[in-house]
DNA sequence: ATGAAAGCGCTAACAA
DNA sequence: TTGTTAGCGCTTTCAT
C-alpha cells in the first residue's frame, strides 16, 4: 500500500510558460487529492490567485481566470471542505446529528434532505458510531466536534440532553426530555395516544390495557396521559391494574403483555406505547393461543415499517417522522439566516393507520 | 434552563498554584465553541500540553494530566474534527457519499452503520445536496472534497462514474455502469428480474408489461434483460408495445404506467424496474379505478421500506440493500487496513418478497 | 493584477 | 516535563 503514489513529474511539466506545450499525457490525476498548491504550480500562478478565481473575487485578469479554470478542470480539483471550513466560518453545510442510523433517524434524514433541496446547502449526517462509550452526551460531543467549523447548523435527532447551547443554530427533533432550551419539533404524542385509544373505544372496547414506555421520557409520559384522557373523556374509569410498564423495549414489553393477558379477566384491547411493544404483544398473544384481533385488539404507536408486515398487520398511530425532519430544517434555515423563530416548539399531528389488529370486541354489536 | 449544571467550584479549587485568582464565576462557557487554546489558558498550560493530554502522549505529569482533564470536562471541550483532520491524515471516520438521501441510499447507510459498530470508526454521510448542477460527477466532487482529509475511506452509493481513483480506499455500492475500476458490491439484477417475472408467469400471467429504468444504467439494462429472458424461457413472445421507459423516476414512471393502462388491451401485470415506479403504477391504477391486484398485478424491484406500506402492500424483488452496505463496509475496512481484497466485485442474491400486489389474473384457474 | 504572509484549531517534532 | 514552532489547505488582508 503506497501512501502517496509517485506524482510523476507534475511539477516538471508546468515549466513551459503558461500551459503552452503542457498536457500531452492524459492528466496528472494523481491520487484523488489535488490541492490548491498543485493547481497553482501547474498553472504557474500563486495560490492566492487560484483562490480568487475559485471564489470569483475581483482583481484577476480574464485571461488568468480562463487559464486557471482550465487547469482546475483538467486536474479535477475541488476545494477541501475541511480546509475551507477551518478558515471560513460559513460552510454551507447543514449537519444532522444522530446517535445511530436506524429507521427513525434515517427517516428524519430524508425529511431534512427534502427540505434542503434547492436551498444551496449541502448535508452531512454524523453518527459517533453508536458505540456504548459515546452513549451519554453524544449530542454535546458531536456538536462540539462539528459545529462552528464543519457545519453551519445542526438538527439533533432524539437527543436526551437538550440543554446544549450551540450558538442558537440547533434544532432538536423529538427530544427525549421534551422541549426545553432548544427549538424543537415533535409529534403530538398526547393527541396520538388519544386517537389510538379513541379508535379502540369507538370499536366498542372499554377494558383497554396499556403497555407504557420509559417513564423518564416525555414521549412515554404523554402517551400514557393521552390514554388516560381518552378513557376519562369517554367516561371509562382507568383500571390501574391494566397499566403495565414496557419500557419501550422488547423484554419488558413481553412481560407486561404476559401480565395483562394471563389474568383471569384480561383486557379486550391493549394500547402499546410503541410499535415494538405492540409487536411483542402480538407474539405473546399468539403464544397464549389468543386470536388477534378477535380475542384481543392491539394498537401500537410509531408506525415503523415492520408493523405493516406483522401478523396481523398492526393498527397503529403514525408519527409524521419525515415531516418532522422537514420542519426542523426549515426552522434551522431560519435561524441560520439570522431571523427569530415565531414558534420555537412545533408539534405535528399524528394519525391512526388502520390495519388489521384491532376490531370490535367479542359480543359487541 | 441551566446551560451547564454548576459543577460547584471546580474552577475555584484548582486555583491554588496554577491559575491563581482566576475563575470565580461559573465558567467561561462562551458560545458553544471551546477551543484548545481556551482550555490551555483556563488550565494555565500550553496548547501542546493540552494536546498531549488529550491524545494520551507521554511526557506529562500525572498531576497536570488530572488538572487539564478536569478543565476539559468542565468546559465541555471536544476536539474539532475539522482542525484535527487537517493535521492528521487519519481521522477514524468513514464516509458514505450519496447523491441524495432517498430510500435506497439510507438503507445502504443502515447497513454501513451496522458493519461499523464496534470498529471504532465514526460515520459521516454526505450529500452534495441533490441539486441539479451537482448531478454529473457528484461522486468525484464529493470524493475530492472529503477524501484524504475528513474521511479515511468512502462508500460510494450508486455512482455513475466509477473511474475515480482515490487512493484505493473507496468501494462502490450498486455502481450504475457496472463493475469497473472500483471494488464494488451489487445485487444480481439479472437474476432478480427473472425471479420477479417468473413469479408473475407462475401466477398465470402472460401479458406482462414492463416499466424500465434509466437506459444508461447497467442495473436497468440487466433488469430489462431478465424480464426478456424470463419471458423467453417461458415461451412467451415479448410484446414491445408493453415495454415503456420509466427512468427510475416518479413522473416518467407515471406516464409509462398511464400509457400501458390506458390501452384498450392493457397488460394483466406490470413488472416495474424499481419500487418507486411500481408505487407510481399503483397510484395510477387507483386513479384509473383499477383494482390491484385483481384487475392488475404489479411487481416491483428493490423492496424499499415504503413498499410494505403501500396499498396494497407491494410484491417485489428484494435487493439485500442493507447487506450490500455491510459488505461494502467490510471491504472498505479491509482496504483501509492495508490488505488486498480477495474478491473486489461482489454480487449478492435477490429474492421475491410476496405481498399482496400480485395474484392470478382474472379468469385464470 | 498579482503575490506574500498571517492564521483558522490542531498535532508533532524539536528546544528548553 | 513543558513550551515553542512549523505547518495541514485554504481565504484574506495588505503590499507590490
Amino acid at each position: 500500500m503506497t501512501l502517496h503514489p509517485p506524482r510523476d513529474g507534475v511539477g516538471g511539466r508546468i515549466a513551459a510558460s503558461t500551459d503552452a506545450g503542457a498536457p500531452v499525457l492524459p492528466v496528472p490525476y494523481l491520487q484523488g487529492r489535488v490541492t490548491m498548491q498543485q493547481v497553482a504550480a501547474e498553472a504557474g500562478v500563486s495560490i492566492s490567485t487560484v483562490s480568487k478565481v475559485i471564489n470569483g473575487r475581483y482583481g484577476v485578469s480574464a485571461e488568468t481566470v480562463g487559464h486557471v479554470t482550465r487547469v482546475i478542470d483538467r486536474l479535477g480539483y475541488e476545494a477541501s471542505l475541511v480546509a475551507r471550513s477551518l478558515r471560513n466560518h460559513r460552510t454551507n453545510v447543514i449537519g444532522v446529528l444522530v446517535m445511530d442510523f436506524e429507521p427513525f433517524s434515517t427517516e428524519v434524514l430524508k425529511g431534512v434532505a427534502d427540505a434542503i433541496h434547492g436551498s444551496g446547502y449541502e448535508l452531512i449526517a454524523y453518527s459517533a458510531g453508536g458505540h456504548v462509550e459515546a452513549h451519554v452526551g453524544w449530542e454535546r460531543r458531536s456538536l462540539s466536534r462539528l459545529m462552528g467549523s464543519l457545519i453551519d447548523g445542526a438538527v439533533l435527532v432524539t437527543p436526551t440532553v437538550t440543554d446544549v447551547q450551540a450558538d442558537g443554530r440547533v434544532v432538536a427533533v423529538d427530544p427525549h426530555t421534551g422541549p426545553s432550551g432548544l427549538p424543537s419539533v415533535a409529534a403530538d404524542n398526547l393527541q396520538g395516544a388519544r386517537l389510538g385509544v379513541e379508535h379502540l373505544l369507538a370499536l366498542g372496547h372499554t377494558r383497554i390495557g396499556m403497555i407504557t414506555g420509559r417513564s423518564d421520557l416525555l414521549s412515554a409520559q404523554q402517551r400514557e396521559q393521552g390514554y388516560r384522557e381518552a378513557l376519562a373523556a369517554a367516561g371509562v374509569q382507568v383500571d390501574e391494574s391494566l397499566v403495565r410498564c414496557g419500557d419501550f423495549e422488547a423484554e419488558p414489553a413481553r412481560e407486561a403483555a404476559r401480565d395483562l393477558l394471563a389474568r383471569s379477566d384480561p383486557p379486550t384491547a391493549i394500547f402499546a406505547a410503541n410499535d415494538l411493544s405492540a409487536l411483542e404483544t402480538l407474539a405473546v398473544a399468539a403464544e397464549l393461543g389468543l386470536d388477534v384481533p378477535h380475542d384481543l385488539s392491539v394498537v401500537g404507536f410509531d408506525n415503523i415499517p415492520e408493523s405493516a408486515l406483522a401478523d396481523p398487520p398492526l393498527t397503529t398511530v403514525q408519527q409524521p417522522i419525515r415531516r418532522m425532519g422537514e420542519e426542523a430544517t426549515r426552522m434551522l434555515l431560519t435561524l441560520i439566516s439570522g431571523d427569530d423563530l415565531a414558534r420555537p416548539h412545533r408539534t405535528l399531528d399524528t394519525s391512526v393507520v388502520v390495519r388489521a389488529s384491532a376490531v370490535a370486541p367479542r359480543g359487541a354489536r
